[in-house]
DNA sequence: TACGACTCTGGGAGCGCTCTCAGAAGGAGC
DNA sequence: GCTCCTTCTGAGAGCGCTCCCAGAGTCGTA
């Protein structure tokens, strides 16, 4: 960083005070709130304030309170899928305007690469938030690992795989119950060979997903069990390989909706009529995913921009020692949300 | 914010002077440098920094120096367009690079609604960073004049409207260039009814591409241009309309992806083939936009996340004095993509 | 009228760091 | 061997704020 062009320099608090005839901590007071001055001293230094144009210094304050008013949020995902899924701008929506609700910043930090942990950790080290909010990943991802040593209290959207590190708490979605709506929804239709394109293995979510669907249908042939990457790419590829392997498949339940979007597209280019031939389930109720499949797309609805407040939620409780790391951790539910395609 | 919980209290540069058997002076030169100490000492500080620990404090050098190494990013976009319309996630992927390479952090500002303009500039205000980088929206937009009057060097993304405050720099492509070579492109295919959809007359960008649409069409029939707000939809309208009003079209240009894919959307339905019945270019090169057009969309690329970049640099060099608001300015190109789509 | 019990207010220390400035150490030149 | 210059180092002040604590002021009661 290069340095600061000499701003005007600002008022401080000892020229309010002698603006207002008090002492620097009556000052004080009345700029956290003013409890315990009496009125008309109140008046007195708020009017101070408003003729200098006081505003207290951020750097000195959090020197001395040791709090920092910010809370970090991190995101590692691999480049491409970071906001074109739409999941992240609606978690990170409701992250801000939690966080703007409590009077905390958000600041963005970006993993840039598999080298750039060390960076994270810094920062977070530095003092610089008072907590940190991050999304549960991939299971061999060190991350959740380093800021959990850090002395950051963090929260996590996503339950972290097992074993990747000490307890933290999270928020999730009830990702299990959910796959069961969709699967349960399908066999109530009649469905009786009920694929699932399943999401990476690496993922929590994903996971979830397919145990769901295995709760439902327990005796599934493993042929009807496809695995794609959250990708509308690899939910069209799934597709097609699915149904060249098994043609008789009347039911597909995808693990979100942009791979449902994908198998949607490969059905069209085939002619298979959905749902007459195929019916389709995805899962999120991605707003932009949804509104533009052909037909509309009977999906697992769950609250993503909810979760999003949820997390800066459970941090706040975190940091007043409300909420402990291990216990504390919020499971959202889950509704399916009935269109055209299943 | 809730009260910090009482984190194990971390050493100082006091603590690193007593280790290392040095003032806490040359472990100050040390940690931001090293210049002017002997190596030697340099090594012992470096050991004891290393065994202790130590990470500076920001909020005390921050107090001094008036540094904050952090820059804020301020989106003011309704919500529904901000990453959705990729536009702002290719952008701030760039900044984040970028800032990243000059150490800085990315504060992200997220404007809640038409009353929360004074949080934003309270908090510019407020001494939290160094700079900002903000983004030119609609004309009657009060933000950009709130921002150039706090006391934060301050960069924009896209050219502000005439009038909406002091002269800022800012980064923007050249759009009206752009819209130059996609109707160019369009006569030299031999189009002779080609038609606009334009962008929202409240945006700096729409209206320059509007201009370079006229620059080429100098006698452009009036019904041939169409309003749109660069959303998918508000494409979709616009070229239902149009083809209603004047069937002979031959060709559009949209003053945006999203607006050409919707026009696309549109042709379908009516069974108009494109780029056979009618040629559609479209502009950004927006990756998500274009990679699912059927057919694939000739548009104008913009390099976006380079502007990011940009962004960034410009603001460094604003903040290092070695550039002022007025003139700094910088214009990137653009160039064709050729498709399938025209 | 006097005294204790509160309520307010201000002085002062100190948060952890940077940076100036003076002095110590080391080397060169005579 | 002594002086002068250069290179390093450390003492100390101070950034703007909060918060503890002591003292001043106010009020009610005996």
């Amino acid at each position: 960083m290069p340095e600061q062009t000499a701003g005007s320099s600002r008022p401080t608090l000892e020229a309010v005070a002698a603006r207002a005839g008090v002492s620097r901590a009556t000052v004080s007071r009345v700029v956290n709130g003013g409890a315990g001055v009496r009125q008309a001293l109140v008046d007195k230094v708020r009017e101070a304030v408003e003729e200098l144009g006081y505003v207290p210094n951020h750097a000195a304050r959090s020197l001395v309170t040791r709090r920092h008013g910010a809370v970090a949020v991190i995101i590692a995902e691999p480049e491409f899928r970071i906001f074109s899924d739409p999941f992240f701008e609606q978690q990170v929506r409701g992250i801000s305007r939690e966080l703007t609700a409590h009077d905390a910043q958000l600041v963005l930090l970006w993993v840039e690469g598999p080298g750039d942990h060390g960076r994270i950790a810094r920062y977070l080290d530095g003092g610089h938030v008072d907590g940190a909010l991050a999304f549960s990943l991939h299971s061999d991802d060190r991350l959740p690992a380093l800021i959990a040593r850090s002395s950051v209290p963090t929260v996590f959207g996503g339950r972290p795989a097992v074993g990747s590190g000490p307890a933290v708490p999270y928020v999730d979605c009830d990702n299990r119950g959910g796959a069961r709506q969709a699967v349960r929804h399908l066999v109530d239709l009649g469905r009786r060979r009920i694929a699932h394109l399943a999401g990476p293995r690496d993922q929590t979510s994903a996971l979830d997903r397919i145990a769901g669907y295995h709760d439902v249908l327990v005796d599934a042939d493993p042929e009807l069990l496809c695995q794609g990457d959250f990708t509308r790419e690899s939910g069209a590829r799934a597709m097609a390989e699915l149904l060249d392997r098994r043609p008789d498949v009347d039911a597909v339940f995808a693990s979100n909706d942009l791979m449902a979007a994908g198998a949607l597209r490969t059905l069209r280019e085939r002619g298979i009529r959905v749902p007459e031939d195929i019916a389709v389930v995805g899962f999120d109720d991605m707003d932009s995913v949804v509104r533009d499949t052909e037909p509309a797309l009977t999906t697992v609805r769950q609250d993503i921009e909810g979760m999003g407040r949820l997390m800066v939620r459970l941090l706040m409780r975190v940091l007043d020692g409300a909420a402990d790391a291990a216990s504390a951790s919020v499971i959202t539910s889950t509704s399916l949300v009935r269109r055209a395609s299943a």
